[in-house]
DNA sequence: CAATTTTCTGGGAGCGTTCCCAGAATAATG
DNA sequence: CATTATTCTGGGAACGCTCCCAGAAAATTG
């Protein structure tokens, strides 16, 4: 027998049994009212030829693709000055997915293309059960699109619009970045600045207001002056920095890593010591920031797990287990290394 | 009229417009044979209600999914060490998807999941035209399994077996491997090391190929005991650094810009300066090569491109515009900067 | 052991498209 | 204006599943 490149199906497979397409159907879903020795027939004939039920033509019937999509929209740009961050939160999605036989979209943004474009393309293909927004800016419509359409969605940031209708994974922020500062507040600096996130981005948003509130909660005034705006990005922190340094400061708390790694690099090149004439504490918790010079003390935040968490929260959602949209709020914590001082 | 939400379908679109269904698809597939002013009415309808149609259905019937996967097997930690790899990579395939109506379907394999259960879900997961496979390692069975299923494939390393059967979009990897060392002999270095990337990968072994290549094109010996095994990680780099210290190094050419920079660490850490002590020459150039102290000296390749062309390709091959496999050798070109002296 | 319940099995319908074919309308021909 | 060629249109069939229903077989009852 010639076995042409097989696309066998249901009907094959019961032929070969000996039973019905029904009864094959029952055998792969597990349905009861298959009789054992029947099931096992069934069984044997799949296993021997590889059959593999055709998941386009279940889809159809079941109106359920198991996929889910992961949008970052804009160009990646700006968030890949930090590249090791959306990996890692890729793994954590995978994580999920891939322990509960999903699959994952992925939908990157194009800088060449509007934005309206991309909208459409991710929105009418109907082909995910969900979304997982990544690195969603301020305003942008995504959020009310998706509400609209009904079709469930999780972030891996708490928005500030729509907040108790959208489920997300976020961290929080405000609290960690107030730990920070409060951090260098006990060690005796006055000066402290900060340099900002993007500040069309939730988590810089939170970043800066918990500088202020732990400033606000020292009995100091928040110094507009000391405040810097940045993009997340190395070289924002050096540029932003070099302001810091005309404006006097005597510790910077950036809300990223990578700025406060283009800090450092300004204050080098400056002539500054770290800590000792300018302190320095960043936010993440990267890599790098262990192998830094000096090594950055900074917030840890949980990457893999916002990712793996932001799934299983959507899946949860898409499956009917829960309806109400969740909020969860993962645990930072605060890294003393060497670039804040008072260690020694 | 209360619109419940709306799976709209032909037959729908087909009745607001007084047309039948098959019309009706072929306005939405452009067919000819379509009267100006039917055409006109139901582009109007489907426009008004915002139809899209099923991909779900017409993939059933059509047997195409305007899918590709992407496979990166085994965990990630390895590749992530360099983060920016594998986004880069990964926004030069949404490059060519995005363009071309495809999704993206990512396949990340999971640190606790044994390998052979991840073959399965996805080789037999029918619903991706084809696959590009991403850092596969030496004598991975992926390769031939995948050539056995005659799904449609492209790699992003030039393998080693079936080279000539399999599709792929690689770098010219020994020869600028070559260039690199050729660069350090004509600067008059005299005992030139390298360090390796993970020798399961097939660009480490083209590179390290390269290295010997250059030696011997210029008469001299290759002393297997300044090639040191790393797997392109920082630490690795840092690790056989210090054991080419041990053998007596004035230069080396590291596999990975990553390495090179653990490199860097070991030989301040042992005060020696660079280039003067050891000049140091990497692969990738990365960004952080540029902010280096010194500035890494290295090769550039285009990662973002790989991933374009790669996907080009498969789409090609998806859609039988090409039936035979294409192997694509993209240029590098050697960066000098400070850190392999001569500059001066 | 007849009557009822329970387990098991097969076939029809339907998911929403595309493809194919036949027939209607229109245009082009002698 | 009859004939042929061409453009246009609609409906049946198929893609490969799951779901539902009805009927057969087996197990459980009094």
């Amino acid at each position: 027998m010639p076995k042409k490149n097989q696309p066998l199906n249901l009907e094959d497979i019961a032929e070969r049994a000996g039973v019905s397409r029904s009864t094959v159907s029952r055998v792969i879903n597990n349905e009861p009212y298959v009789s054992q020795k029947t099931r096992m027939k069934v069984e044997q004939v799949i296993e021997e030829v590889g059959f593999t039920p055709n998941p386009v033509a279940r889809m159809l019937v079941t109106q359920k693709t198991r996929i889910i999509g992961v949008v970052i929209p804009h160009t990646l740009d700006d968030v890949f000055d930090d590249p090791f961050y959306f990996p890692t939160l890729l793994q954590g999605v995978a994580e999920t997915t891939n322990a509960n036989d999903y699959g994952m979209l992925l939908w990157l943004g194009q800088s060449d293309e509007d934005e309206a474009r991309f909208h459409r393309r991710v929105l009418q293909n109907r082909l995910m059960d969900g979304l997982i927004l990544v690195s969603i800016r301020v305003n942008d419509p995504w959020i009310e699109q998706l509400l609209e359409s009904d079709i469930p969605f999780t972030m891996v940031e708490r928005p500030r619009q729509f907040e108790e209708h959208v489920s997300y994974v976020g961290l929080d922020n405000v609290q960690a970045a107030q730990m920070a500062v409060k951090h260098l507040i006990g060690l005796g600096y006055q000066r402290i600045g900060t340099i900002t996130g993007a500040l069309d981005n939730y988590d810089a948003l939170d970043r800066l207001d918990g500088y202020k509130i732990a400033l606000e909660n020292a009995g100091r005034d928040v110094d507009e002056t000391l405040i810097a705006d940045g993009d997340f990005r190395y070289q924002s922190g050096y540029d932003a920095m070099q302001y810091l340094l005309s404006q006097g400061v005597d510790a910077v708390f950036a809300a990223s890593d990578r700025m406060a790694m283009g800090a450092l690099q300004a204050l080098q090149e400056a002539d500054l010591r770290v800590p000792d004439d300018v302190a320095l504490v960043g936010f993440d918790d990267l890599p790098g920031a262990l192998r830094s010079k000096p090594p950055l003390t900074t917030i840890h935040q949980p990457i893999r797990q916002k990712g793996a968490r932001a799934a299983e929260i959507l899946l949860n959602l898409i499956e009917g287990e829960i309806t109400a949209p969740q909020q969860v709020i993962l645990p930072t914590k605060l890294v003393v290394r060497q670039s804040c001082g008072g260690a020694d």
